[in-house]
DNA sequence: CCCACACGTTAATGAACGTTAACTTCCGTC
DNA sequence: GACGGAAGTTAACGTTCATTAACGTGTGGG
């Protein structure tokens, strides 16, 4: 019985990267549960079971893929934000990157929310760690570019924008095309006047936020002298 | 042998809608390939394959919950938005309904945007054309509340706003606790305020978009102005 | 009274899938 | 030039799972 020759990966990548290329794009058009591991080792040219003299196993091929995300998210961030001068800057860089991501790398943004179920309980728990750190550092970024924010009772005001912001920004894989192999939505809008949309977009959320909670203090402050005012009157 | 006996629904609800609940909060908790039919019907009370008198089967079940949803959005946007004076009024309305479907029904928001890539062909492209109307509605309802959205060249940037929109609105089922059962991230506001919240922030994204579109619009105004007297001091 | 039907039950079926086993091929190194 | 390990191959295994079959039970209308 004669069987396929062993042939080279064929590209320039490193067959860990291919894979890594391949599952990801798989996994984001299909759902980690509908895509099988032949049909990865079909993608990158190997077939079924030799996936594993790279991996584990599937789910450690998910972990990679999110637990590398998170990672690259987290310490581009830090770079970014610490290159920066000021708050603003720091808030721009921090967009920026983020959009960059979102519209270069969507397959992964689409895994980063979608497939965290999929994890086996520790890598959950790192990239949640990680996820988390993100987080914290753009609030901290927000509330000294938006000073209503930093305000201690905003703070969850804060946190909430953030995440509001992100599901803006990572919604573009849903409606910017073009998404190969799927009937997409597309907006008809070139990447970059996407980034630049997304940018404005954001910073117009965050803008209000902080005007609500000004807006909401000043009401408050006001309520409060007017009781004051009364009780001085009632004396 | 015995075996178990026939017991009622139990609850005030009809039993397929006490299946459609149930599935919702499984399938959203943890994927629709990642929830058993017997899972489903434990939750329920009766065993497995007894789903099937009320389904065709589970494809059937996402089927009805994603049609359901989309239906019940567009119909309701379509009230809202007719039903209010102005342009202004009807994206408030639009927005507020929108916030309370993602705030109150965080599972099938959840399902509405995850696992559309799980139904059949004809049923994915039913809930696509309703999301389309949906969207449709929204693009309308948004260039007319902010004008220089309604340039004809602005076509674009609504659209992918609206969308973007939805992202931040939707997201909420991922920061926003309470969710049972999952190690989740609270933001720590109430649900009225978190309401509040997405609504300014809505807006203050729809909000940065007009006015991008006009400052780039007066940008071109000027740049033709000066193109014009250039050629008007060469003759 | 009975019988049709709605609503369950358990057992069986068949396909899909992740993973392991056993074996082969190529290549760089001593 | 043997050889050991990296990187494949196909075949087999065991499980999970949606769906179907076959069978039971209560109830309301004739």
């Amino acid at each position: 019985m004669d069987r396929m020759p062993n042939v080279p990966p064929a590209s320039g990548l490193p067959r860990r990267d291919q894979i890594r290329k391949e599952a990801a794009r798989l996994f984001a058009a299909r759902g980690f549960l509908g895509v099988g591991v032949d049909e990865i080792g079909k993608a990158v040219g190997i077939s079924g079971p030799g996936l594993y003299r790279h991996f584990a196993g599937k789910d450690a091929m998910l972990a990679d893929l999110l637990v590398g995300i998170s990672e690259r998210l987290l310490e581009e961030g830090r770079r970014r934000a610490g290159g920066s001068e000021g708050p603003v800057a720091a808030l721009d860089a921090l967009l920026g990157g983020h959009v960059d991501f979102a519209l270069d790398d969507r397959d992964l943004i689409t895994l980063h929310d979608r497939e965290l179920l999929n994890l086996r309980e520790e890598d959950r728990r790192t990239v949640r760690r990680l996820q988390r750190a993100y987080v914290e550092l753009w609030v901290e970024v927000v509330r000294q570019a938006y000073p209503p924010l930093a305000a201690p009772s905003a703070e969850p005001v804060a946190r909430a924008s953030v995440h509001a912001v992100f599901g803006l920004i990572n919604s573009t894989p849903h409606s910017h095309g073009p998404n190969p192999a799927q009937g997409d939505d597309r907006t008809g809008l070139a990447r970059d006047a996407m980034a630049a949309l997304l940018h404005d977009l954001a910073h117009g959320a965050f803008s209000a936020a902080a005007d609500a909670v000004a807006a909401d203090t000043a009401r408050a402050a006001v309520e409060a002298a007017r009781a004051e005012a009364g009780a001085a009157a009632r004396t």
